[in-house]
DNA sequence: GTCTATAGTAAGATAGAC
DNA sequence: GTCTATCTTACTATAGAC
């Protein structure tokens, strides 16, 4: 175990990290974030320059760990679809739990400032073309391949953005969101395996 | 046609509801709904008394679009699931289209403020075991009724809120969001169907 | 590297004339 | 109802001592 020297540097990036997902930009004060780690004010810029370019660089980080462990999955050629579902939604169960704030943010900024967005993402391997399209094209030529990408991302991820809603539920009824999240990191590869493979029976029910 | 007599108080809020929107309450100042609504700082005061006060009302509005006309269908007692698929799918794309930004807002909101979240949502019909819960239970009682609640929430919803992801896409392959769109509303009541009735067969793909 | 003190500015809100 | 001008506070960033 590598000795654990908490830098100045890191006590500061952990604790802009936390207030600017749940606060965002704008509310966060660089006061906020100097008094949360422990130092002063001048500390921060001294270290960091400005709030702007603090922000910037955990953002960057932040876009890389939503998608840069999650997206080469889809372009492995080694695994079937079948298991592409299976590892891309254990992924993103892991990554997710221990950071359930993280959609919301990466997308809300994606939102209020798309080019910034587009530039932080530079070195990620991207969908473009990917394995995984030629896969679903194979199996189901009847369906557009970024719906599966999509569908497959919105049942992942979803119930995260929605915690607070559902959370309303709970205080109505006997409600667990940790049991649920567990049949579904279970059960979402199978429901992606029927979507694909479904016949259009449209048997009435 | 009622006369068409656009209020200050609507000019405001118009203007303040799109840039809340777009830029989120910390970061819209009010000078910029001023500007925005071609009025003077002072009397945006002078109509809300105070930001805070304007960006409640905006809000409480915008809750109610995003819930109130959704959730009641999960409680129609006159319709079968299928039939609810397909409603439910038609209403929230419908409203989506209109309301592109409306996702993000409100679910980014109930996360920083859960407590003013839960309060700007009384008076809203809720799911508490719904008809829509009896019914999934009677017709599959191996999955969590919630469960089928959140994967059409999540199909319908999620796209909206990772647009600005899928216009990368867009810039590297031929790529049409509204094409998408369509393919999804047709396709999603089938596939909510397909998740209801599969069989655990596992089968290999 | 870290602090105190402060400069400089931006933001929400109000006073008071019309 | 609407405006201009202004008050007051809160924020980012820096200067300068240690």
């Amino acid at each position: 175990m590598k000795e654990q020297v908490i830098t100045t540097q890191e006590k500061i990036k952990q604790a802009a990290e936390e207030l600017f997902m749940v606060k965002g930009y704008a509310a966060t004060k660089t006061r906020d974030i100097a008094q949360a780690s422990g130092i002063n004010l001048a500390l921060l810029n001294y270290h960091f320059k400005s709030k702007e370019n603090l922000f910037s660089i955990i953002m960057k980080e932040r876009f890389l760990t939503f998608f840069g462990s999650v997206l080469p999955l889809f372009n492995d050629k080694e695994t079937s679809l079948q298991q592409k579902f299976e590892k891309i939604t254990d992924k993103y169960f892991e990554i997710l739990r221990q950071n359930p704030d993280l959609p919301l943010f990466v997308l809300g900024e994606a939102n209020k400032n798309p080019e910034g967005f587009a530039e932080g993402l530079s070195g990620v391997e991207f969908i473009n073309n990917s394995y995984f399209t030629q896969q679903v094209k194979a199996i189901n030529p009847g369906i557009q391949p970024e719906n599966m990408l999509i569908n497959l991302l919105s049942v992942v991820v979803f119930p995260f953005i929605m915690k607070p809603v559902l959370n309303l539920l709970s205080t109505q009824q006997e409600f667990n969101f940790e049991q649920m999240m567990q049949e579904r990191k279970q059960m979402i590869p199978l429901w992606m395996n029927s979507l694909l493979t479904q016949q259009n029976e449209n048997n009435e029910i």
